[in-house]
DNA sequence: TGGAGAATCTAACGGTGTTAAGTTAGCATG
DNA sequence: CATGCTAACTTAACACCGTTAGATTCTCCA
């Protein structure tokens, strides 16, 4: 019961079952031995395949990222922040756990940095000053991780009767909620639009 | 050396310690026991004085958001939105490790509601529909939060020559780092600008 | 056929948040 | 003034954490 005669780990097999376990509880639910015992194995075995945990969170959140769209920046760069500001939300979105660690930095240096380089130089290529194309890189992934990171409405509890006492202003929040992700989609798309039409007005002022 | 005569803790020191130790090591640098030792205590005995480790963050988070200035709304939407976010990133700003925590909802819930009464009231009273309040709240949050949180510039490492060589876009990428602080300060205003410019030119189409 | 190394195991180390049980000081009551 | 209650600490311990060491067994190649 040593070594098996096949192997039963992966890479990609550990990647996927730490997210799942992400998935359902939270980041701070996936200990070493949760995993291996999911994985049907002894805790030490994953560090056969990854030397630390913080090295196979980098892998998982890389994954994610890959699904993050910087292509469209040949449509003009309006198009191309709008295209990678959404799909680096919704990429977020489907994986809200693992906001927290993914907010910590780049984890894949190599891939991450590439991806700052398609749209720095999309941003360039349509006319933006450099000094200007970094601040609207980093204004829009403010925008992404807070979006995906402070979830507005999560911060609103559904004891009903404290906010039509108290604090009349707030009205129907007790609403927020249900529509708890309708308001986040919401709130991002409006955030985006006020941006990027903030942009183009200084870029093409009329 | 059971029960000393004088008390020596309480619940203010405490969280002054625990902010120092967080301020210092970062987040997860903070335990019990090196909370504890500093103030030359055992651990249990912190117990005492809060229940828990969670509950002792969320006092220390409160007590950053205090400084919160919920109050321009008087002077009009715009001076009210500007020095509301303005204020909530300079607060967190000045101490960057506990925003991962603070991100994970509101801790003082009371006190939390109240500001978020003040904003959603304040926009409202210059003509912002409700819905759009929300939205703007939650979107000015988003923008603070991920500012605190993503530090775009921290993404960069100081290798200077995989710049140089492999992303042309870049440019001066490698100069991030000695302004760091700088780029990110820059980088919120201008989002914080667009972005309100955008909310004006809404509000009051020309 | 034998030896190297890959892929697992169990045992263990130092760390974590937290609970249990013991000890002593201050304070109120008879 | 003695008695007892509770406040404010102590040390010991529990179950968990990420990770390392060392033993074990399988596969593959010379």
């Amino acid at each position: 019961m040593a070594r098996p005669t096949t192997p039963l780990l992966s890479q990609a097999g550990i990647r996927a079952s730490a997210l799942e376990i992400i998935d359902r509880d939270g980041l701070d639910g996936l200990s070493m031995r949760k995993l291996a015992a999911a994985l049907g194995v002894s805790a030490p075995a994953l560090y056969f395949h990854y030397p630390t945990k913080e090295q196979l969170l980098d892998d998982v959140a890389s994954e994610i990222m890959e699904k993050v769209d910087v292509s469209a920046f040949s449509h003009g760069w309006r198009e191309g922040l709008l295209a990678w500001a959404r799909s680096y939300r919704a990429a977020l979105a489907e994986h809200p756990n693992i906001v927290p660690f993914l907010a910590r930095g780049p984890g894949q240096r190599d891939a991450s940095l590439r991806r700052a380089d398609a749209i720095h130089g999309g941003l360039v290529a349509a006319g933006w000053p450099p000094r200007e194309a970094t601040m609207i890189g980093a204004s829009t992934k403010y925008l992404v991780l807070g979006a995906a990171m402070g979830s507005f409405s999560r911060g609103f509890v559904d004891d009903v009767q404290v906010y039509l006492d108290r604090y009349p202003s707030l009205g129907d929040a007790h609403r927020l909620r249900e529509h708890a992700d309708t308001v986040d989609r919401d709130s991002f798309e409006f955030a985006l639009t006020m941006f990027v039409d903030g942009l183009a007005a200084r870029l093409n002022p009329s």
